[in-house]
DNA sequence: TCGCGGTAACTTTTT
DNA sequence: GTTACCGCGA
């Protein structure tokens, strides 16, 4: 048995035990949240609730697992019926159950960011040169897209709020938006964005759908509320419609996620979007030594948000947070990687230690010094493998054997044939889409010479990969007699590109059926290169992190570089009020990772650089710190 | 119409 | 250090 009163305290315990109805929890950072949702799952199940009949809706499927296993293990039996995940994997998963009610085909494809901008891209017309006026990068007008369909805004109002230089083109950008629309219709394809509008769309309109979702789905936790935007706040009102059995968790001082239209405000308004909601504080700090949550809480206090926590923590001593200054970028490294030398010497794992920093590229450096250190690492954040254009490449042929109107892979795949640009390749995949046609029919398509040669070798490699009763690696392997001169002749690291096919083939073998491969590919791609191999091994490694993928977690000692103006924050949020807002959280999420010792560092280089001018110095957000709250040191040692 | 070689511009963060 | 875009020759 589980003894709830003993191990909790007495604000999780009210969390735990609450029954029917809404209920928001503010949760500090380090108070125990993510126990108090485990605790709650798992006296749900102990009182009898159907684990089908619970809903955990997490920021990635990781935390969702980790929160069931820990869960499992309380009550001593697999959670294997409860339904947890992102936003996006439910709305996946639902969308294809229904998809005969919303006439949907079952078979669609997800887009992802880098798929977006190339479909983007196709319909950007190539504007008259001496027109003063320019289309925003493909990249921006993906953003733009997409924070229309995440804010429910049309496309004025969203250029009207943040990209007034772009209202010229306004007419340009309409047409891309409904061809890029028409084009995901016609090929069977859903972005990201389509996943959530469709899933709020469908329980909004039908309502056999919505009651039988909400009965199914009796009780609902949603994690990391703070970092849901209207679409998903409307989701969870649309599913709890029946019973409004909803419990949310979140802190409105780790929000986030604003560039993709998250809002605080969901959590501010909770109360009056479910009347009668019962609110829970957890401030308890479990994690931190006083000696850093002084610094955290100086971070935040200038901050402006609504739900004031107080946190405390049991834990009074510990080491000064520091702030060091380092002459270089390099020389930033070897401080890090001395003091991590120096920590593992004193008994600490690596696995206890993170290094965390802003942007992805913002590590380049530090991972060639801890190389030379013979330092294993496992980074999280920024580029990812399943990005990587042979990665890529291999998906596409994959997803027009599951979804032949997929004409997005097809152009992709079709521009690897020698003599076939964008134009050959388009005309191929109208001959290939006229009734009755696929792409098996391109056999005839009207081509000559090596141009027909490719093609009949891509269709029949396509043919014996489509052929039923293989194994994915089978497939893939039909797919490598076709793929594999291609690549060679392509790319001078050929054979590293080979490795990495080759571990795709073994996460592959994990699949029973393409669909589900495909949709996780996207949905929840491997976060970082070692996640693709024994997870065993990289469980004693050092972390290091982007500050969005620390999200929940936490170490001994963290590491956070590249605090330095102009970087964290970057240029170019300085000028705009909400976004340095959103800066100062994120600064106070990585500072609040650390349980024992917190090091700040950033190189005192100044202005020069390849993209205007950087200030110096160090991070606005740290820099006022009183010297008893933040040490301030130089890379030796030396007290400053 | 394709493919090559030059040059300009550019880098948050993630589902 | 890299990628995206333009103009040219084939």
């Amino acid at each position: 048995m589980i003894q709830y009163d003993k191990e909790l305290n007495e604000s999780q315990y009210e969390a735990v035990f609450f029954q029917d109805g809404p209920c928001l929890v503010i949760a500090g950072a380090g108070s125990g949240k993510t126990r108090a949702l485990v605790y709650r799952v798992a006296r749900m199940v102990e009182d009898g609730v159907p684990p089908n009949n619970i809903l955990l809706l997490t920021f990635t499927r990781r935390s969702a697992q980790e929160m069931l296993n820990r869960a499992g293990q309380l009550i001593d039996h697999e959670l294997s019926d409860v339904s947890g995940g992102t936003f996006h994997a439910t709305a996946n998963a639902c969308l294809r159950r229904y998809s005969h009610a919303i006439g949907l085909p079952p078979n669609f494809v997800i887009l992802d960011q880098a798929d977006m901008e190339s479909a983007i891209s196709q319909f950007k017309p190539s504007m008259p040169k001496e027109s003063k006026v320019r289309l925003p990068k493909t990249r921006t007008v993906v953003q733009i897209v997409s924070k229309c369909r995440n804010l429910s805004l049309n496309l004025h109002d969203v250029l009207k709020k943040e990209f007034p230089q772009f209202f010229p083109v306004l007419d340009q950008l309409e047409t891309i938006y409904d061809q890029y629309a028409r084009y995901k219709r016609d090929s069977g394809l859903l972005d990201y964005d389509d996943l959530l509008v469709m899933f709020k769309q469908m329980l909004e309109e039908n309502e056999a759908v919505r009651s039988e979702l909400s009965q199914r789905f009796r009780y609902i936790m949603v994690d990391e509320y703070q970092d849901t935007n209207l679409l998903q706040a409307a989701i969870v009102k649309q599913l709890s419609s029946v019973h409004n059995n909803v419990l949310v968790v979140g802190d409105d001082s780790q929000s986030i996620y604003s560039f993709r239209g998250a809002t605080f405000k969901n959590i501010m308004n909770f109360p009056q979007e479910f009347p009668g909601a019962k609110v829970i504080k957890l401030e308890q700090n479990y994690r931190s030594s006083q000696p850093i949550l002084n610094l955290t809480n100086q971070i935040i206090s200038s901050a402006q948000t609504k739900y004031t926590k107080c946190l405390y923590t049991t834990r009074k001593t510990g080491a000064r947070p520091a702030l060091v200054e380092c002459r270089t970028e390099n020389d930033q490294s070897q401080f890090v990687v001395r003091r991590i030398q120096e920590l593992k010497a004193q008994g600490l794992a690596l696995s206890e230690m993170a290094v965390l920093f802003r942007a992805g590229f913002h590590s380049f450096d530090l991972e060639v010094t801890l190389d030379s250190q013979a330092i294993p690492f496992t980074k999280y954040g920024g580029f990812k493998f399943v990005e990587s254009a042979h990665i890529k490449d291999i998906v596409s042929f994959l997803r027009i054997l599951e979804n032949s109107s997929d004409a997005l892979s097809l152009n992709r795949v079709l521009l690897m044939l020698d003599k076939v640009g964008p134009k050959k390749s388009r005309d191929m995949i109208n001959f290939a889409s006229e009734e009755g046609r696929t792409w098996r029919q391109l056999k005839d398509f009207p081509a000559k010479g090596a141009t027909r040669e490719g093609l009949l070798k891509l269709v029949e490699a396509l043919e014996t990969a489509a052929n039923p009763g293989q194994s994915l690696p089978d497939t893939l392997d039909s797919l490598m007699t076709f793929y594999g001169p291609v690549l060679e002749e392509r790319y001078d690291d050929f054979p590293k590109r080979y490795r990495e096919i080759e571990q795709l083939k073994t996460i592959m073998t994990r699949y029973r059926s393409l669909e589900h491969f495909l949709a996780d590919i996207t949905l929840d791609p491997p976060s970082s290169q070692a996640d693709l191999m024994d997870r065993r091994q990289n469980r004693a490694n050092l972390t290091l992190s982007t500050i969005h993928s620390a999200k929940g977690l936490e170490w001994g000692a963290v590491f956070i570089i590249w605090a330095q103006e102009g970087y964290f924050p970057p240029q170019k949020c300085l000028d705009n009020a909400e976004s340095l807002e959103e800066e100062r959280r994120l600064m106070y999420v990585a500072a609040t990772r650390a349980k024992d010792f917190l090091f700040i560092t950033y190189p005192d280089t100044s202005g020069h650089s390849f993209y205007g001018n950087f200030g110096s110095g160090p991070s606005r957000f740290v820099s006022r710190a009183p010297r008893d709250i933040l040490d301030r040191q130089d890379s030796r040692g030396r007290h400053l």
